[in-house]
DNA sequence: GTAGGGTTAG
């Protein structure tokens, strides 16, 4: 039978041909007579009457065929029109006997972009033979969803089957192994990396540069971008990003301002980037000149901009202009709320973030996240509403929001009972809790019972917490107020002997200032600063003259084992004083000053600036690793707990 | 036909 077709086609193509009206069914005899490929098609295909006839019929052979379901695709891919997709897909196992690799390829990509992984999938398993570009689909597509290790097995898959893979796979495969599991591959995979002589093209070193930064390896982030033989807006922003991630944001901020100086192209999300390091510096001068920049470029809006524009004024204390941000967005994700709830919550300004998360609910567009919670939880805390606080996270309990509280939300409720000096509530509640408490939990309530001289609970707790986190030297440091503050001074130097014996200091206290576009950064008893003398100087000075209007030097902040003259000299030498005091001295007197420090803010420092605020009739605004303190005529916003 | 960087919290 097959043979007297093809023998028929062979000879008087024209007549069988035409006898055929549907172009899908002379395809299919096409095909089933001969295979895609046959030596036997192409002896057909070379025939010229056959090609005559196919091409008056205005189909040239199986290409014609194949290269409308390519164009339909395409078309489905560009519009993520997943029916007509399906529906092509379904026209072609009916009609084509074979379809080639490409198409196949096409229908993976389209189902990747329609997130229907399962069916990209089995497209891939389904196929007779596969070659890098569809492995490298499937890769992308399970890369481009979150799915890391799905990808990762995937690409070993690939690797064993015999398919060398290229730029495209490997640029795609690095972006999943930033997770801890994920990156010990990802070593491996840049061995074959530099095997297959790939470490310099931009879009592999760019994405294993940003694989770098992400597991914390700067140095080897760095040493993959400065062996870039060229860079775009793309590399220059990951490794300024990887910067800025990792809190290194001097750093980040200074390869900025060089590949600017280099002729750097920067887009929105260079200076998304730039952003969060300017927040993390709270560098106001900075960050409004990158926002100017920004406006005169005339941008297309982008949320992630807008995001970070918002997270920058809050975080470097202008929340009025966060807010005429969040203001202004035709449309805002979770990121956008979340941002702002935080900079209300950071402030302390409970009752706005309240109404705030009230509109977000009322608009009901974006469905509120963990972080929601935290933002609004941590701003009732913050800002003294403790009941309504209690109330949200209970609709959360009862499931109100779809949303079930973390072990984090958790810990704001312990801060939510400690604030408001329920510190034997907030004991129960750890008690009772569905999860192990963690050593922050156990910090919030000795910080409570701290400010509320809990000393019988606060005892227990810091047991709890030397236990399971005796490294930390904050725990002693509060530990031993607590005993400061009840009189019991032998307890005391116990605790000092015991932190002597186990406590690392983790991070070196630091503060910062910026003037006039300058960053001032002080350590603790700086001798480094050119202006030193004159500090050190001034603080002496301020410290007399607050004196008079009451202010006592809280020793008790000082855990060396020194006489009291030292500890109020190794007081006077905390950080926040010396950028405090340098403020004074280089602003006109009435300017507000903005103080900012990496660590928690210590009990004397912030006594200090609540007396000064008051003598000298100046604001100070501090933030410090938890929150803003705004302090004006001797009281702080932050009610002294914090 | 397949590819790299980004915003909140911790």
């Amino acid at each position: 039978m097959i043979w007297k077709i093809t023998s028929l086609i062979f000879h008087r193509p024209k007549q069988v041909l035409s006898s055929i009206s549907n172009p899908f069914s002379r395809q299919r005899i096409l095909l089933s007579t001969f295979p895609a490929n046959s030596p036997d098609l192409k002896t057909l295909c070379s025939n010229r009457q056959l090609k005559e006839a196919l091409l008056e019929m205005g189909i040239q052979g199986l290409e014609v065929e194949f290269q409308g379901y390519d164009s339909v695709l395409t078309e489905c891919i560009s519009q993520t029109a997943i029916r007509e997709g399906q529906r092509v897909h379904a026209h072609m196992i009916k009609t084509c006997y074979e379809p080639p690799v490409y198409l196949r390829t096409r229908l993976i990509v389209l189902y990747n972009k329609c997130r229907c992984l399962g069916d990209a999938r089995r497209v891939l398993d389904e196929m007779p033979e596969r070659n890098v570009v569809s492995w490298t689909a499937m890769i992308s597509g399970y890369s481009q969803r979150g799915y890391a290790s799905e990808a990762l097995h995937l690409f070993v898959e690939m690797l064993m089957s015999g398919t060398a893979p290229n730029e495209f796979t490997f640029a795609t495969v690095l972006t999943s192994c930033t997770s801890s599991s994920g990156f010990q591959l990802g070593r491996q995979i840049h061995s074959l990396v530099i095997k297959t002589s790939f470490e310099s093209h931009i879009f592999v070193g760019s994405s294993l540069l940003d694989m770098y930064a992400k597991a914390g390896k700067i140095c080897e982030a760095r040493r993959v971008f400065d062996g870039l033989p060229e860079r775009d807006v793309v590399s220059c922003t990951a490794i300024i990003s990887g910067y800025a991630q990792l809190g290194l944001d001097e750093e980040a901020l200074d390869l900025f301002r060089r590949l600017q100086r280099e002729g750097m192209r920067s887009n929105y999300v260079t200076y998304a980037s730039v952003l969060t390091a300017l927040s993390g510096l709270a560098a106001l001068d900075h960050g409004r000149q990158v926002h100017s920049h920004v406006l005169r470029a005339k941008l297309p809006f982008y949320v992630v901009l807008q995001n970070s524009l918002i997270d920058m004024y809050s975080k470097c204390g202008s929340l009025t202009y966060s807010r005429r941000i969040f203001d202004s967005m035709p449309e805002r994700t979770v990121i956008s709320w979340n941002a702002m709830l935080v900079g209300y919550s950071k402030h302390g300004l409970g009752r706005e973030a309240v109404e705030l998360f009230k509109l977000m609910k009322e608009e009901n567009k974006v469905k509120p996240d963990s972080v929601t919670f935290l933002a609004v939880l941590s701003g009732c805390s913050h800002g003294g509403m403790e009941d309504r606080g209690l109330e949200i996270f209970y609709e959360m309990v009862n499931q109100k929001d779809g949303f079930e509280p973390e072990i984090e939300h958790y810990g704001c409720v312990v801060d939510l009972f400690g604030r408001a000096g329920r510190v034997e509530e907030a004991f129960e509640f750890i008690k009772k809790m569905p999860f192990e408490p963690t050593a922050a939990i156990w910090g919030s309530l000795l910080g409570a019972c701290r400010v509320h001289q809990n000393v019988h609970i606060g005892e227990f707790v810091a047991r709890r917490l030397l236990e399971i986190e005796s490294e930390n030297a904050g725990n002693y440091v509060i530990l031993s107020n607590l005993y400061a503050s009840a009189g019991r001074w032998d307890d005391v130097r116990t605790v000092r002997e015991l932190m002597k014996e186990k406590a690392v200091i983790k991070e070196p206290g630091r503060s910062w200032i910026e003037l006039d576009q300058t960053l001032h950064t002080f350590h603790a008893s700086d001798r480094s600063h050119p202006r030193k003398e004159e500090v050190f100087a001034k603080v002496r000075e301020l410290s007399i003259k607050i004196k008079e209007a009451g202010y006592v030097p809280e020793l008790s902040c000082v855990l060396y084992d020194v006489d009291d003259e030292q500890k109020e000299k190794i007081l006077q030498g905390h950080s926040e004083k010396l950028a405090l005091a340098f403020g004074l001295i280089c602003t006109p007197g009435g300017t507000p000053v903005r103080i900012i420090k990496n660590l928690r803010i210590c009990v004397d420092c912030h006594n200090f600036a609540k007396f000064l605020s008051r003598v000298y009739g100046r604001e100070v605004s501090l933030r410090d690793k938890n929150r803003f303190h705004h302090i004006v005529g001797g009281t702080c916003s932050c009610g002294d707990y914090w």
